[in-house]
DNA sequence: TATCGGCTTGCAATCGATTACATCATCATC
DNA sequence: GATGATGATGTAATCGATTGCAAGCCGATA
């Protein structure tokens, strides 16, 4: 923090009150002209700078929020982070990032952020939090300055901002079943995360929808990850019944499982369709590219800023829009054939 | 922010004045056992939480540090990240996250993040900043409470954060040049990045030390970007004298590259060997597994956030430690083979 | 002319924590 | 018993901006 001057300074210099430099400055209506034009000048003149502890102490208020990821180094984030950042900034709002292990591992407590005066809400982008947390946050009057995204708590009642889940399983089915595939895979997330869960159960939905068989074997356990993609993949091969298309629950886990069939001699998309969901920058790059449900992460974090903002600046009003459900839509690529093309001649 | 109970209250309830609250909450030994020990009830008993407006404004210390990236969507910052905001957070200190452009954009100055109290020293990630910015963080008192990492700016004074980027390079040619490879490429970063310019001349250094022929046509202009890789390739490929091995600025270039390759029908590294630089998470999973010079992300991180709170807790002190270097090494994988294992043979 | 309302502006309290300085008790020393 | 050192605690000013209240000024109205 570095010295410069303050409200007191610009006053001396307009010649007026600190109350109407203050004044001139957060609701400039009040004042007159021929002041409001000399506190401007004033202010050039004495390069004021607000200083935002101050302002934060008598209004109560941090201007600011902390987003809250399961894991910084994951690079599906940094998008929604980026629209998020965009809203708040021109908020005149700093965003503040954490994420959930380190604020466990250093001792702190999520509600500390709030209870501290360092941030007016938080963008929880975790929904592994576990209940004690949960319990904490939930706790009057705290509830009202969280916003999950993405992910979140099943039972509590958070608003929150989603893609439809379900309805991307849903495509991902269709799609693959479109291209004449009748044994179809899935790779899942994290046990008990909630997106593994929307979309498994809305994949096991459809594919009863369509009347294909369901296996229980062709659920393979994943994690999002690329070496869940990896394990995913030899625990396919290893099936004396080979689903022909795999749609696995995210693009990294997608893309493991090509890398690693890709090391076992076989071809995506020749001796097996897969495809992902998420859409991240790289699927469209990956050999081949990547089919995937997209998700619009940009728009993800813009909406997530803007609900969170309106029940900060409005904590009073009766906010409608609980819940934001974002389209995803299909987006067809390299990774995904029609059955047959050459399935069967290459069990290698 | 949320109403919770002050140092008022603490003192209140522990019936001593808030003076003696303070000091055992930041100065344990200056007061007895027996006050210590009602402090501490009296805090439990009103889950006193520190107001950290209420400090900074009287300390002149925003207790955050804010970081600023050139592109908050850019995975390969996400480590990094994690690596500072490690650091902090152990020290009691909030991250802030803004990119250069949005600041800009904004029409917010970088000073002001200093100026208005709302960080105390900030960590730059982007060597790319205009002129006239530079001039402002150059200005006392900024000057000590900035860092440059993984980028940085020629002919200013900030203390900075590296890793070995010639080194890197070198280290690359001499694997190429090992592999048997004797027309290697080059594909740079953007224009005017110091770190394009580390890598590209002490390529071009060390091509000469090993007797290579220098070919101007061999360095490509690139900017570290997917798209730019793919664009390196068709200008590869529109060579008539192709050479045989291809070192790439980034892991992303050397990813669109090897990606638009494939697109025609060339094998890497059957007809090219390709490598990277970073060697992000992804590269390992790519296919063919990318050869890369790996930087620890982690480490550049932590160390950046150490050598930071080192001058923001003592400024006075002279820092000796002015630029951390830290080392890369080489990671051989798949994108690269010996030179006439098929090369030649298959000019498709 | 006295009164009133509207518009501007100033006074001063306030937000919550820190800290220089003063005070007080205790105990050792001469 | 006076003196002073030591340690523990309290008093009150302070950081810089905001804002309720009061006051001053103006012209309009009765």
């Amino acid at each position: 923090m570095v010295k410069t001057s303050t409200l007191q300074d610009v006053a001396r210099v307009a010649k007026v009150s600190t109350a109407t430099v203050s004044r001139t400055l957060s609701n400039p209506d009040v004042v007159s002209e021929s002041t409001r034009n000399r506190v401007a000048e004033a202010v050039k003149a004495t390069g004021y700078r607000i200083n935002r502890a101050a302002r934060s102490l008598r209004t109560q208020r941090a201007h600011s929020v902390l987003v809250l990821l399961p894991d910084l180094a994951n690079p599906f984030f940094s998008t929604i982070l980026e629209g998020i950042s965009r809203y708040l900034s021109q908020q005149g709002y700093s965003m503040l990032i954490a994420s959930t292990k380190q604020v466990h591992d250093s001792g702190e407590r999520l509600v500390d952020y709030l209870d501290d005066a360092r941030a007016d809400g938080m963008i929880v982008l975790d929904g592994g939090l576990a209940p004690h947390v949960v319990a904490m946050l939930e706790d009057a009057p705290h509830a009202q300055r969280v916003l999950f995204a993405c992910e979140w708590i099943e039972g509590a009642n958070f608003p929150s901002v989603r893609c439809q889940n379900r309805q991307g399983a849903r495509m991902a089915v269709t799609h693959l079943h479109a291209l004449g595939h009748r044994k179809i895979a899935h790779v899942t997330g994290p046990k008990g995360n909630v997106l593994m869960q929307s979309r498994r159960d809305a994949f096991v939905a459809e594919i009863g929808k369509l009347g294909l068989e369901p296996n229980p074997d062709w659920i393979i356990a994943g994690d999002f990850s690329l070496a869940a993609g990896c394990m995913a993949a030899e625990a396919w091969i290893a099936l004396k019944d080979r689903p022909t298309a795999i749609f696995c629950a995210s693009d990294q886990l997608a893309m493991g499982f090509i890398a690693e069939v890709s090391r076992h001699g076989l071809k995506v998309p020749d001796d097996v369709s897969v495809m992902g969901f998420d859409d991240i920058d790289l699927a469209e790059q990956f050999i081949p590219p990547l089919t995937s449900i997209r998700q619009d992460r940009l728009m993800i974090g813009e909406t997530a800023a803007k609900m969170l903002m309106a029940r900060i600046l409005s904590p009073e009003e009766d906010h409608d829009d609980h819940a934001a459900i974002l389209p995803v839509s299909l987006v067809v690529r390299k990774s995904t054939a029609p059955l047959g093309r050459s399935v069967g001649s290459a069990s290698a």
